[in-house]
DNA sequence: AACTCCATGTAACATGTTACATGATTCG
DNA sequence: CGAATCATGTAACATGTTACATGGAGTT
């Protein structure tokens, strides 16, 4: 029931079709919930069929038709009502870690590489969260924003994107580091 | 297949039941891969037939026997050519994330309750894993650890898990204050 | 001529969650 | 005396992943 929920919730943003919502998923909110196009597809016609979202069909010349998504009523309460409930902590699921766990018994320079990929990986996420807040703020200083702007959730969030891509960073040197002194462990001190 | 190297590298930590394997999961590994007890033991019967562990059968007296499991060789090397495979960036979904998002249209001071509910969650776990941390240790300093230790692995998913729960509290103190300013946006200088 | 984007799907499969069942034992 | 722990499972269900299909439009 939770990709529901992050689904109407991207629909805050404004109304969508089922491929431009996936487009939104893979740029704003997948720094909180990943679902691929298939996934929303198939939530989107549930959602329907439980009178949460409904479709308006937009003509278009030169491209098929498409059915463009926007929260009812009955959506807006659900979408409420999820919010009263306490939030499960996340599943963590991370294959690197797994990697990381079994280092000693595995090929360590290929978790290294992979340690690298995961730190430049973050680096860009962390670079286009940047670019989404510029664009965001506007021009004004963040407690302007936090103050006066409609909204505050996509901010928040985009924060939440931005402090875990900072942290990914942070976290991958400090293992590399840790990699490389055990590599050469001799006299640091000279 | 992503579990089954996950119960592998569980299994590195030495030979353990499902039971036992099911508690490891909870305090350890939990911090990058999540499991039920149910999914263990489905895997374990998988990762039998596939002869990648090994059951030896412990009798006790009066409790159940136990099948106590152990990595065989083949294991060993699926286990390394996991690692030298690039690892999949972990797929986000926090219920919490969704909430803020959708804060705007929902109850706010649920969503803070949620907020405070993390990050005493958070804090609880990174005391938890201070004391993992403390009995690894065993007295020596960070870097003699990392030189001497036999395996580094379980040290360095335990640091990425308790920077991921440090990450969480500033996180979370950031957005309650964003919050907490929005509420009150009045004359911050006097 | 081949590739990417728009736009939507079906089908099969893999994985994860929840509820329930059993039965002895030790702890408060 | 009731609850939690040890120890293992079955079954049903919900969710997520992967492969494939379609077909025109624009782009290199």
């Amino acid at each position: 029931m939770a990709l529901a929920h992050a689904v109407l919730a991207a629909l805050l943003e404004g109304e969508a079709s089922g491929y431009e919502l996936s487009k939104r998923f893979d740029v704003s909110v997948a720094n909180f919930w990943t679902a691929t196009p298939q996934q929303l597809y198939r939530e989107l016609e549930r959602l329907e069929k439980d009178g949460l979202i409904e479709a308006r069909v937009v003509e278009q010349e030169r491209r098929p038709n498409k059915r463009v998504w926007s929260v009812t009523e009955a959506g807006d309460e659900e979408l409420y009502e999820f919010t009263t409930l306490p939030a499960r902590p996340p599943a963590l699921r991370d294959e690197l870690l797994v990697k990381l766990q079994a280092i000693d018994a595995g090929d360590e320079g290929a978790v290294r590489v992979a340690l690298e990929e995961r730190l430049s990986h973050a680096r860009a996420k962390l670079a286009l969260y940047d670019r989404i807040r510029a664009r965001l703020l506007d021009g004004r200083a963040e407690d302007e924003h936090l103050a006066e702007a409609e909204r505050i959730g996509p901010y928040l969030t985009l924060m939440g994107g931005r402090m875990y891509e900072q942290q990914n960073i942070r976290w991958c040197r400090r293992a590399l580091d840790a990699l490389a002194q055990r590599a050469a462990p001799i006299s640091r001190t000279p």
